[in-house]
Parts: structure tokens; sequence; C-alpha cells
DNA sequence: ACTTACACCTGCCAGC
DNA sequence: TGCTGGCAGGTGTAAG
């Protein structure tokens, strides 16, 4: 479910109220909640201060004053949310991290505050990792995402540039632009006028380079407003929805009229997963 | 070295 | 009412 635009959203959260805060228990509930490749258990964290809330595209993690990082994906339908220890325990309750010492709780309660993680579908994880300058494990494959300072938009493009692949899936590949997914592939694809299955090779540097810059500005923009939510899936860490989705121009929008020319959007099976778009504006 | 297909899950909704 | 198939925001992997 959760897309950059969304998981900055929990990041952010995340970094108000628990940065600085200890971590006093914690516990899984769930027998996938750990990866497997975690080098620990989640008890591993016990005892550790949280420093920083760390991101890139779509993997989050939780900076410690340890070696190693807990690192969190939560894949189609995870969710973090930040609550008192006494609130009611949702049925996909699969992880949690009690904090000792957090100054700040989103009910503006004394009562101690636990991080939960949340997962219908169980395709997020918990991880504990080594890191090397800062990088956990499972995120050194990731490629930068547009938001970071080291992004290269040109080489970016190269990289585009030399693929057989087609567009759309090029943008959603994690280790070429990370952040991208579903919903804002196919938003910035509509702002581009381009099709999805159009060959990165045939397209211009050009078009190329306004495809990335468009997906950077709808997901800025998504992340002004808190990012999409279409149900119950998707919430920022005080339960909250993001209202984006009354901003997408093509995503979910299958039979309704493009906002450009009125031709209706259409939705096609593409790659394992749904695409949509203007046949007008994108041929 | 790339690219694609599929597996990994649970739950909801439309249609019969 | 209850079944079935299709669909859902992602990623790692295996095989071509």
């Amino acid at each position: 479910m959760p897309e950059l635009p969304e998981v900055e959203t929990v990041r952010a959260g995340l970094e108000r109220y628990v940065v600085g805060a200890k971590i006093s228990a914690a516990q899984t509930f769930h027998p996938r909640a750990l990866k497997t490749t975690s080098i620990a258990t989640l008890k591993s964290v016990i005892g550790a201060k949280i420093i920083a809330v760390n991101r890139r595209g779509k993997f989050l993690w939780f900076e410690l004053d340890r070696e190693f990082a807990l690192v969190a994906h939560l894949g189609m339908s995870g969710q973090l949310l930040v609550q008192p220890i006494t609130s009611p325990k949702h049925l996909h309750l699969r992880a949690n991290l009690v904090l000792g010492n957090s100054l700040i709780s989103p009910k503006k309660s004394r009562e101690k505050i636990e991080i939960r993680f949340i997962d219908q579908r169980t395709f997020g994880w918990l991880s504990v990792e080594e890191q090397s300058n800062g990088i956990p494990t499972s995120v050194a494959h990731i490629a930068y995402d547009p938001f970071e300072h080291e992004f290269d938009l040109k080489a970016v493009i190269s990289d585009l540039k030399r693929r057989k692949s087609a567009i759309k899936s090029a943008i959603l590949n994690q280790g070429i632009i990370s952040g991208i997914g579903n919903i804002y592939a196919d938003e910035a694809l509509w702002r581009a006028r381009l099709h999805p299955e159009i060959i990165c090779g045939d397209l211009t540097e050009d078009e190329i380079k306004k495809v990335v810059l468009s997906a950077k500005a709808v997901m800025k923009s998504a992340i002004k407003a808190g990012g999409t939510s279409f149900d119950e899936q998707y919430k920022n860490v005080n339960g909250e929805s993001g209202y984006f989705s009354r901003s997408l121009s093509v995503y979910g929008r299958e039979g309704e009229p493009c906002s450009r020319c009125a031709t209706l959007v259409r939705r096609i099976a593409f790659a394992n997963r749904s695409s949509h778009f203007c046949p007008r504006c994108q041929r």
C-alpha cells in the first residue's frame, strides 16, 4: 500500500514522537513480523535509545545507540501507530515497541506509549540489521529516492535511456530510482503524457526527465497532503488518513473523464498489476 | 546484466 | 445466503 509519500508521512510522525525515547519492551505477535534474515530477535532492541528515524524510498529504519539498526518495511498493508499502551489492540497487531520515556505523546497524556506494527497482509516486516555507512543491509541495494541530496538526475536519466523495458516497469524498479509505486507511477506518466508501455530506449532524454521530475512533483504534493488513503489500510502514526486520493488524475479513475481532454480513463493489466492512463493524452 | 513471472498473504466486493 | 473470482499501495527470487 504505502509508497514514498505515505512512508514519509509515517517517518515524520515517528520522528516527532519517538526520537530520544528508550525502548523498554518489544514483542512480536506473528511469525512473519520479523524478517528471516534479521541478525537478532526483536528483544535485542530493548534498552536502546532511538536516535533518528530514517527513510530511503519505501524503507524506514530506526537509528539506535547501537551498532545495529531496526528496519521496517510496510509492504502492502503495514502501519506503524504511536498509541498509549492501554488503548485497544488492533486485530492485525504484529509487533510492538514499548517506549520508556517519551516526552510527547499523540494524546498528550502522561501514559506510556508504544509503537505498534499492524499489518493485515503480512508482506511488511521488521528486521534487526547491521549497517554500512549508516545504511542497513536490506536497504543497500535500493537506489536513492528523488528527495535525497545524492540523487543524481542525469545518472538516472542515462540509466533509464539504456533500458529495454517499458517505462512504467523501469520507474517501479527500486534499484534505479526508489520510492515510486503503482499509484505515483501512473500519475507521473499521466503528467508527462507518456503511455506506460513505451520502451525506455524509444523515449528522448527530455521525455525521461519529464517523467522523473513529474514523479518527484506528484510525490511532493502527496507528502503535503499526508499521503493517499483509499480505505482503512493507510494511516499516519496517529491513525489519520491522508487526503491526496482526491488529487489523483488517473489512478483508480477508470471510466472517469481525463481532466485535460475528457477522454475516459482506461485501466489495463500490465506487468501483473493495473495501469491507469488517458488513451488520448498518453499515446 | 536485464527483464519478467510469480509467490508470498488477508480481506473485500461484485456477480451469480 | 454463500460461493467464486478478481482485485489491492510491494518485493525477493528464479528462470528466461
